[in-house]
This record gives structure tokens, C-alpha cells and sequence, in this order.
DNA sequence: ATCTTTGTTAACCATTTGGTTAAACCGTTT
DNA sequence: AAACGGTTTAACCAAATGGTTAACAAAGAT
């Protein structure tokens, strides 16, 4: 592994714990294991470091939105592979959604960039075939975004809020997986048993 | 308005909008209009501060949550009432979640102290009422914290990622208004028609 | 009137923190 | 082996930041 990914996975380590504002330059630099001169020898500074360690953070969970969005399935099997996809993949970088969400809220001009990023996750087509399929009474009518969010609330809230989500059941790190486990198909029944006519 | 509640009012604002460690007392002493000097006057300093502020969104929040989950309606009422109560109060704290949950992913220990805090929301009381109803025939068989999970995903997530929300479905602050108002009642409707037999 | 308490401020201080510099290290080229 | 280029470090610096101090004002209390 090259110094400059060390750094970058350090740097990873850091900003996703302690967010853009509480983490310290001398932190990332030991959590690399190297000299906090060469942070700057490698990125200009701390806010060229994080928006590299967020825009990859971005650029990977916005096409997993995307692939499936923009699929040719039907809007069930979308929701199917939505939920079981976007789980899978969390689970496996289980900060991302609530460091993505936190730095968002705290400085939102960072919203802006993203939205002229290329990948960026892009409802439109999804929302297109919401209502197609409605004109065509496969499934109740409802207005898409009600949809949209529904089924990103399901996913996407017990990961952000983890800390006090564990808190509040009293369960662990394998209870809480256990759950989410189960939430792969659960949470797209649930949708699809309440839109489908 | 004392001296000490412009210091509270304005400490709230630059909490919720940056976070502890993205907040500065300065900042915070321009926002109530007197000098850096008086907040270490009326709070010992910025940790106190911040729990002060804290602790009182916290516990604005909580009875919401137990007040509805302690009472003596069935469950289908407890998640209408449930659904319409916290959009209405969250609709003007819009803040609250995002900051709760954020401050808690940044630093955990602050759960433990929650959880010793007399009025943090208990969900036991309603967990044992789904499995009565369960057992009753009334609903449908499914574990209680993922029916509770769905719950509060619905109806918290959009306002804990309202930024990326807006931008990502190019929506005002109006039509983010008004989505949050049809959720009152479609929520609690979506779940309802979800687990009963 | 004056003493005391409480509220308020400007100026100051110590530490932390992001960032820089100049020198050392080390493999490669000549 | 000497010169060179990229890499790495220890030491340093300036600005920001949380917090303190000492003086001052205002309002009661004696």
C-alpha cells in the first residue's frame, strides 16, 4: 500500500468517526502511521483531503442507487434489488450513510457539487416509470417521490442513525447486522405489499 | 428574553447548524449579540454549553416519542397518532433529528448518558403490546423492533437527511413542507395496511 | 452616600491546530 | 562515487480558538 493510501484510508477512518470539523490533521496522520508533514505533501490540505475521502465515499453509493434505478426491471424487482443491494453494500461501509448525511446537513454547498457530479443519484428515470406503471394500473396510484422516500427511509435510517438505534433496542453490533440481514427482504415486501393494486 | 436565554437561543442555532465541533463560541456570542466573555459567565464552557443545549432538545423529543408509546390505545391509533404528532413537532424543530443523531454518531458515550435519562424513550412498553397483538390475532406475526424500526424510519429519515433530500429531488423548502404534511397520515397508513391481518 | 452583588466588557493568555520549511534519507542514474 | 529526484521527517510558525482576568457599570442593600 503507497503512503498516499494509507493516508487516504486513515483519512477515511478519521472524517467518518469524527466528521469534516472534529477531526485533526495529527490524528489522520498517526492513524497512517507516518509524519503529519506528509499529509500535505500528498493533498494540499485538510479540505482537499476530506472532499477526496467524500467524493469517493459519494462515487461509491451513488451508482449502487443508480444501476438499479436505471434498470429495465419492473418497478417490484427494482425495489427488491434496491433494498438487498444497498444493504449488502452498507454493510460493509456501514459510516458511509451518515457521514454522507452529516456533512451534507453541515455544510450544504457541498450539495451543489455533487448534484453536477456525473453519477450522481438520479430519481427521474425511476420516478418516470412510478408513474407509467400507475397509468397502467399495475400499482396504486401515489405520488413517486412519497415512494421514492419510503423506500430510502426503510434502507437508509438504520444506518444513519445507528448509534441510537442500538441504544434505544439495547442491541449489539450482531443483533443490529442480524436485523439488517433481514430488512434485505423485508423492507421491499412491505413495499410492495402496499403499493401493488 | 435574560441574557443567559439569547445565549441558550443562539447556542441551539449554531449547535443544530454545525455540529460541537464545527461550532464556535465566538460565533455563537455575534449570534446573541453580547461579548465572548458572558457565555463562560452564564456556562462553565463550550462542553457544558453544549450539553445544556442538548439535553433540552433531547428531552423535547423524547415525551414525544413515550408519550404516545405509554398510552392506552391500540396499536394501529398508537401509529397514527404517532406519525401525525412527530411531523408536527419535528415540522418546527426541522433541526432536532438531524442533530440528535449526529451528535450521538460523533461521540456514543453521549448514549449512555441518555440512556440513564429518566424520560428517554423506552420502546418496551411497546414492543410487549405488539407481541399481545400479535399473539391476539390482531396483526400479523413479525418482530417487534423491525416493525418499530419501519416506524421511526419513515417518519425520521426524511428530516434527518433533508439537505441531500431537497437537493437530490431538486424540491423547496414548500414542497418539502407539504411532502412532510401528506406523510402524516400516509405513513401510519402505509404500516397499518402492512401488518394488519 | 457607600458598600456589595451581579452583569458585562475589552484585552489578554495558553493551547491547539492547520500548515510550512529545511534538512535528511534513499533508490536510481550517470 | 557523485549527483539527482522523489519521499519522509523533525522542528517550527501563524492563526484560530477556548478560556481567563481585571476593570467597569448598574442595581440593591445597609
Amino acid at each position: 500500500m503507497t503512503t498516499e493510501e494509507k493516508i487516504f484510508e486513515a483519512a477515511k477512518i478519521v472524517f467518518q468517526k469524527k466528521g469534516f470539523a472534529g477531526a485533526r490533521m495529527q490524528e489522520i496522520a498517526d492513524e497512517a502511521g507516518i509524519n503529519k508533514a506528509m499529509l500535505h505533501y500528498c493533498f494540499k490540505n485538510k479540505q482537499s483531503l476530506f472532499e477526496a475521502v467524500f467524493m469517493k465515499a459519494f462515487s461509491q453509493l451513488a451508482p449502487q442507487v443508480n444501476l438499479i434505478f436505471s434498470s429495465n426491471e419492473s418497478i417490484f424487482d427494482k425495489i427488491r434489488q434496491f433494498t438487498h443491494s444497498y444493504i449488502t453494500f452498507v454493510n460493509e461501509h456501514p459510516f458511509l450513510p451518515q457521514f454522507i448525511i452529516q456533512e451534507m446537513n453541515n455544510n450544504p454547498e457541498f450539495v451543489i457539487q455533487f448534484l453536477n457530479n456525473a453519477n450522481r443519484p438520479n430519481p427521474s428515470l425511476m420516478i418516470a416509470q412510478i408513474e407509467q406503471e400507475i397509468a397502467a394500473g399495475i400499482i396504486k396510484p401515489m405520488p413517486p417521490k412519497q415512494l421514492l422516500m419510503d423506500i430510502f427511509s426503510l434502507t437508509v435510517f438504520p444506518f444513519a442513525a445507528q448509534t441510537m438505534v442500538k441504544g434505544m433496542f439495547h442491541i449489539s453490533e450482531t443483533e443490529f447486522n442480524q436485523m439488517m440481514e433481514e430488512r434485505k427482504t423485508s423492507i421491499a415486501e412491505l413495499i410492495i405489499n402496499s403499493i401493488k393494486k
